[in-house]
DNA sequence: CGGTATCCGCAGCGATACTG
DNA sequence: CAGTATCGCTGCGGATACCG
């Protein structure tokens, strides 16, 4: 119980976190994973945008879960909120390094669910007619 | 409007697609990052496991959301279900070889998340103090 | 053991209206 | 333009009971 299996343990650790239900990851996961946070990341890897123009790009979003969302990405030190004192005001939105790096790895999964979409139907088809 | 941009078309296409409310990847994307998709996946990573292993496993998740979800995976092509007709029932739950190749995506965003948490909730503790 | 079926509360979300 | 505030509802998800 004192200090075994330095390898393991830190593998171990960490996963056995992730798995409880208190696990502080998964509030930053369900931010990160939310159905508009993904696109969210995913647009702004292609560079700053303004309210309206993320509004416009990603279907479907509502202004309040916009806005929502970005501020739980903000609060997570994930996206740059900068904020211009002008009439009308005006507001752009971008990614911190942070942000930059988990939207790395969540553009790479969209990407692939993307690229494999065919695949992924093909497989939803041949469970239908079971 | 003709055939312009090849590279960036192909790039902008699949973006394009996403952003799109009727976009199909949607859905499954949904199944994939839902709060349980993602820790089954995970967990699923390290071998096949039973119904009850998995329950055990993935702290919080309700039999429901557990059955309703590994049977998502299951339809999307991500996870293979072998029921062993004895009794009492026995079945195991594996990755198909698109579940490991989308597993590691999954698996590679829940590890980032782990691993710089600390720099996550200093930049919370940071944006509470504003 | 490994589900399915049913009920139901309440958070989450969308729509709308309003403000700086 | 970029949000907040409020309301009403939908559907997620937990609890329970029952089947193969």
């Amino acid at each position: 119980m004192t200090a075994a299996k330095a390898t393991t343990l830190s593998e171990q650790f960490r996963r056995g976190e992730l798995f409880t239900v208190e696990c502080p990851s998964r509030e930053v996961l369900k931010h990160v994973t939310s159905r508009w946070g993904v696109l969210i990341l995913v647009a702004l890897m292609e560079g700053t945008h303004r309210f309206s123009d993320l509004r416009r790009k990603v279907g479907g979003v509502s202004e309040k879960m916009l806005a929502q969302t970005l501020q739980n990405l903000e609060k997570d030190g994930f996206i740059n909120r900068i904020s211009l004192p002008v009439v009308p005001p005006h507001v752009e939105y971008s990614l911190t390094p942070m942000g930059e790096e988990i939207s790395h790895k969540v553009v790479s999964l969209a990407d692939w669910i993307e690229e494999n979409l065919p695949r992924v139907m093909k497989a939803q088809q041949a469970a239908n007619r079971l």
